[in-house]
DNA sequence: TATATTTGTATCAAGGGTGGTTACAAACAG
DNA sequence: CTGTTTGTAACCACCCTTGATACAAATATA
């Protein structure tokens, strides 16, 4: 499978949900828009029922709706919820400790990793749900 | 998946040839430091050789050096030169068209993943190979 | 020219992440 | 009590990244 795409799986879940207010939306009918299985949806909601941005319920006529409203919740939470790639990774194995660069380089990239992560919640953090959904419906043709 | 450390990879094997100014690196001593494979380093400098950040020679006493001043490079090049993951991926299966929220959601996600990367460049792009070498050797112990 | 060195590249194996699928217990409405 | 739906575990298939081996081509040096 290629690049992880959770954080998109997830704005579109919540996008969903974010049209039906209330009412509760099977994982089944996510699953149909997104054009996966259920399984997966669940999964990706339990995440974001972890981060306190959707509820569930069990049973008949169970099924899952937004723990907040749409303009309540910015993107930087979605990505901060969902298990997604990093901008880049750091080395596998440690570099050698033998020579000069090697000694110091991890560090120096952790510092850039940080900002950079720290840039994207920034940007990301303008964008509420709300805002993407209206995105959304704007596009509708 | 493992995580992708081309860029971890390429900015510690571009600040050794910084440091080493016009003379050729082998591909083994560059190993040695990053820890890994001669053959995957030559595969990472092959991609930056293509991006122009380096020349490489074959035969005796070859090797690799930088094809330009170290403060003429900046990590946005480096970040596009080399094989990086993305921030986040879009839907790896294409979401349904008889949603209304599936119809539009690929486009508003890679509307906002442009942004994303812009700015992943722009914050990249402060820095050249010259300030990381020296923040590296400022951090020699 | 002959030799040793080094890169460039093809190929294969190992390891691990991601998503797809099935199965089933638990929760819940009616 | 019954049917529905979630939560979760387990397993598989695919593919990406890295590690490793092998060998041709290029090149400096004797």
């Amino acid at each position: 499978m290629a690049a992880n795409s959770q954080f998109s799986m997830a704005v579109h879940v919540l996008a969903m949900l974010a049209r039906s207010k209330d009412e509760n939306i099977k994982s089944d009918c996510l699953a149909s828009s997104v054009n996966t299985n259920a399984v997966v949806v669940r999964r990706l909601l339990g995440q974001l029922n972890q981060a306190n941005l959707v509820v569930s319920q069990t049973g008949a006529n169970g099924g899952s709706r937004l723990a907040r409203c749409p303009n309540e919740i910015n993107l930087s939470e979605i990505y901060k919820a969902v298990n997604c790639g990093e901008v880049f990774a750091l080395h596998a194995k440690s570099p050698s400790k033998d020579c000069p660069i090697g000694k110091n380089i991890e560090a120096v990239l952790g510092c850039i990793h940080r900002e950079i992560d720290k840039g994207i919640s920034e940007k990301l953090s303008r964008y509420t749900l709300q805002n993407v959904f209206e995105m959304v419906e704007q596009g509708k043709s």
